[in-house]
DNA sequence: CTGGGGAGGGGGCCC
DNA sequence: GGGGCCCCCTCCCCA
């Protein structure tokens, strides 16, 4: 006989023990703020921890420490609190970096439930965005429901209310109806609810000359800088609070007289123009025409790259740069020569393969830099080209294991082989060899 | 320290 | 909707 609350209330004491610092064993360092967990619970739930502290086993009569700078306390709050109550506190404003923590924390179920909520912000933003144009449900945000969302992934004894359902692998998981709906298209309800910029968005600044909002994203997704958190912190005037902008928003949202705003008031798209930009980013201000180019500019804040290198590892959250990449890095594409930038043909030029990388170079470059009487591998004079589907025995191929965003170290030193360049070969291969992207 | 060039990355848009 | 091209910008390395 099998009693379903008890696990439920097993976690429940856990996480009473964990508040009142009864028997914990762990002490998680978050940017100086110091948590205090079991290290059963969290061997339990992440594969971080269970290596972690795998090998810190052999000590158990020290409390083990961890330290983190990848995420914010407030992030690891939220991790926390699920590890520990099975629910999920995730808002517009924190999905992303809370599933770059649960990705360093190997998560996967984290992981999974803040892309299922990115998603459904999505369907969200679309469904929201047709009850605007049409104006005809009054009823949009009036509810008084809190934005911010709380999934539950575990033993929730309570009957759940009328959410709909997002994950069924995730147990009873939940989304509140209309979260998020505001932060799809008044991009003014995000300027002071989003508290970190991402490069995309700096770089929006700069090009665009438009202030943006900012994204939080967390530390580990490299290419995404905190440095404006502060400055967006400390912004002043006008500030208003979440629902003094919900508000706001619903006015604008239900009056047919006021205009669209955009920016900071400084560019105001004309109601004319609406239909025309129809997908906006969740995350940011940046608004596009089709749901496949929001899609791809979503990568910019989950900091996904589906598309790896074959040759190097390298990966790409665009195949048309894979491509590019592959063209330039590994096929020796352009007829240029990499010293003197003149234009070589096969007569005029070789092609230098320095490990993975090939370049070409003209006769006298050749001949200058002295590398003309290093030996031709007849290996590499194998045509480079992006493997085909399905052929796992290219020497270019990356398993799914392999993959790694660690780049690989290419050895220019004893490794450099030249080849003949043949145009018409290589322009054929451009042609016939098609990228081999799963 | 600075300028130039290569590579990567994001957006627009066509097919 | 995906693939791909073009354009532009930023970052980084190197001379």
């Amino acid at each position: 006989m099998e009693i379903s609350s008890h696990q439920f209330h097993l976690l429940q004491q856990l996480n009473e023990q964990r508040r009142q610092d009864l028997f914990c064993d762990c002490n998680i360092l978050v940017e100086g703020k110091v948590f205090k967990a079991h290290r059963n619970v969290l061997f339990a739930s992440s594969g971080y921890f269970k290596m972690l502290l795998s090998q810190s086993s052999k000590e158990t009569s020290q409390p083990t420490t961890a330290t983190f700078q990848a995420f914010s306390p407030d992030t690891f709050t939220v991790i926390l609190d699920f590890v520990y109550s099975g629910k999920l506190s995730l808002t517009g404003q924190n999905v992303i970096e809370v599933m770059s923590a649960a990705s360093y924390l190997q998560m996967t179920d984290v992981i999974s439930v803040c892309k299922t909520f990115i998603k459904s912000s999505l369907d969200i933003s679309e469904k929201e965005k047709d009850r605007y144009f049409s104006l005809s449900d009054k009823d949009v945000n009036s509810n008084g429901v809190d934005r911010s969302c709380l999934y539950g992934a575990g033993w929730r004894a309570e009957s759940s209310p009328p959410h709909s359902h997002l994950n069924p692998d995730q147990g009873t998981c939940m989304m509140g109806g209309s979260a998020w709906s505001n932060f799809n298209y008044y991009p003014t309800s995000q300027r002071n609810a989003q508290q970190q910029l991402s490069k995309h968005d700096q770089r929006q600044d700069s090009i665009k000359k438009t202030r943006h909002l900012g994204l939080q994203q967390s530390s580990d997704i490299p290419h995404y800088k905190s440095s404006k958190l502060e400055d967006r912190a400390s912004e002043p005037a006008g500030h208003v609070t979440q629902s003094e902008e919900q508000v706001q928003i619903e006015t604008e949202v239900e009056s047919p007289h006021v205009g669209y705003q955009y920016g900071q008031g400084s560019d105001v798209i004309p109601r004319n123009d609406l239909p025309r930009m129809r997908f906006k980013c969740p995350f940011c201000t940046h608004v596009v025409k089709r749901k496949a180019d929001l899609k791809r500019h979503l990568r910019c804040h989950t900091g996904e790259r589906p598309y790896p290198c074959e040759a190097c590892g390298k990966r790409f959250s665009r195949l048309d740069h894979l491509s590019s990449h592959f063209r330039t890095i590994h096929q020796a594409c352009k007829p240029i020569c990499r010293k003197c930038k003149r234009h070589v043909t096969e007569l005029t030029g070789q092609v230098v393969q320095e490990g993975t990388r090939r370049y070409r170079l003209c006769n006298e470059c050749l001949a200058e830099a002295g590398i003309d009487s290093i030996r031709i591998d007849l290996e590499a004079e194998a045509p480079l080209e992006f493997p085909q589907e399905g052929d796992k025995d290219s020497r270019w191929h990356y398993g799914e294991d392999n993959r790694s965003d660690v780049e690989i170290v290419e050895d220019g030193s004893t490794d450099l082989v030249i080849q003949q360049v043949d145009d018409s070969e290589d322009e054929a291969d451009e042609k016939e060899v098609k990228p081999n992207i799963r």
